[in-house]
DNA sequence: TCTGGGGTCCTAGGACCC
DNA sequence: TCTGGGGTCCTAGGACCC
């Protein structure tokens, strides 16, 4: 049996942890940028904010309404997520970390009857250590423990918990369900499963496996499979290594000057050599991008891009820099409004691989891997990137608008909550 | 003025090989 | 009538997830 664990609202939840008084109230939690709502309270939800929603938008909405607003604050919500899963991994032999707010608890040879049970302690236990209120489903594959956990919210929201430990209680979950929530059927599949008059989860598993396979691929097949309550999608206990990185982000303005760009890329240029070397990883080919705002459909649109080779796979932010601004260099184009660039790294390679290459011909390999070191260290002692490469600039006109940020407090020693007594 | 960011997998089709 | 057959590798595009 598989246990889905899903924290309810989970970046709102960790805003609430921190300042109680916000309890009952309808809180939203901003994209990058402040660009659209993507976390909802459940009070901002029976508000009508929908996922998604550009923020400039419902401002007036929002503030008319008395919704609290935070900017995205990863820090925060990583820390929280990771003590989270670390209470969750106490309970079970194994567990796989699926995002940020979900993991799937190994169940295997526990018995049946003590599932409801176990499943209230852990939500218990959670919201003990943490102040996160979770669900859970428990199902014999994946794909029903999500429909489970799902049933489990919307329907018993008070408990928090469902099993599915029977034929007539799968078949309950199944008929509860339309396709489109299904975990594995996106906006694409659902469509075109209405259009063939499929409109639940229960009428789903009835379709023919020569239909599913036919018109949803083998993917689709597996997610039949599964509803049914065969097994299709392996455990990952141990997260596969990335086989790309990107990090790229909307500009906080528009830019056409070429240095301010230039000063952008070599931040995230930056950003993602430090992502290779946390993962003891190095780049032997990465991709520049460089594209204008869809959505300002009287500017001349242009979405550039370039392939770069990296003569020797390396994770040294000055070499990814260099890279980086030589494929800018490429595809940069005066005349156009641009909004948004990014690295992303297309070729991962171990570090070990590289150390061991004979043909090494940079003998600066072993200084610069040091350099680094000492580089992350002194920057993750402070809290913050203190020390930079001149290209990353300060003037830092591309930056992020973030209006609404709430403080690092499990983290940083000088943003820790504070109690008047 | 303002519309997120970061991933994975599968398939079809073309290039190329013997 | 009848235009080989069987592989591999790579890429672009489309679908999905949070």
């Amino acid at each position: 049996m598989y246990a889905m664990v899903d924290c309810n609202n989970f970046y709102a939840s960790c805003e609430r942890v921190f300042n109680p008084t916000l309890a009952d109230k309808p809180v939203i939690v901003l994209s990058n940028n402040d660009g659209c709502a993507i976390a909802r309270s459940d009070e901002a939800k029976a508000l009508g904010i929908e996922m998604g929603s550009p923020y400039f938008m419902i401002e007036e909405f929002v503030r008319s309404h008395g919704v609290k607003v935070f900017s995205s604050n990863y820090t925060l919500y990583g820390d929280m997520s990771a003590r989270v899963m670390e209470t969750l991994a106490a309970f079970v032999p194994r567990l796989e970390m699926y995002s940020i707010d979900e993991a799937f608890l190994d169940m295997h040879n526990m018995p049946y009857h003590t599932l409801e049970k176990l499943g209230k302690k852990i939500k218990a236990t959670v919201t003990q250590h943490t102040g996160i209120p979770v669900s859970i489903g428990i199902a014999c594959t994946k794909t029903l423990a999500k429909l489970a956990n799902r049933f489990a919210k919307k329907t018993k929201k008070q408990i928090g918990v469902h099993v599915i430990d029977s034929d007539q209680k799968r078949n309950e979950v199944l008929s509860y369900t339309q396709i489109g929530d299904v975990w594995g059927i996106g906006r694409q599949y659902a469509n075109m499963l209405q259009r063939n008059n499929v409109h639940t989860a229960a009428e789903f598993v009835a379709l023919p496996d020569d239909f599913v396979r036919a018109h949803m691929s083998v993917v689709g097949l597996r997610t039949l499979y599964e509803l049914r309550g065969i097994p299709a999608i392996e455990w990952e206990f141990v997260p596969p290594p990335r086989k790309n990185t990107t990090t790229g982000r909307s500009f906080g303005k528009i830019l056409t000057d070429k240095a301010q760009i230039e000063e952008a890329v070599s931040n995230y240029a930056a950003n993602v050599a430090f992502k290779l070397r946390r993962d003891n990883t190095c780049a032997q080919e990465m991709t520049v991008f460089l594209h204008t705002n869809p959505f300002r459909t009287e500017d001349r649109q242009g979405n550039f891009a370039v392939h770069v080779q990296l003569s020797t796979a390396t994770n040294a932010t000055g070499d990814i820099i260099q890279y980086a601004l030589k494929g800018l260099n490429l595809i940069y184009r005066p005349g156009f409004n641009f909004h948004k660039a990014g690295v992303t790294i297309t070729k991962i390679v171990p570090e070990t691989v590289v150390q061991a290459n004979l043909f090494e011909t940079d003998t600066n390999v072993e200084k610069k891997r040091k350099l680094m070191h000492s580089f992350d260290a002194v920057n993750r002692s402070f809290g913050r990137d203190v020390v930079r490469f001149s290209k990353q600039g300060y003037e830092r006109k591309w930056k992020l608008r973030a209006e609404h940020l709430s403080k690092r407090y499990t983290t940083n020693f000088n943003e820790l909550l504070t109690i008047k007594i």
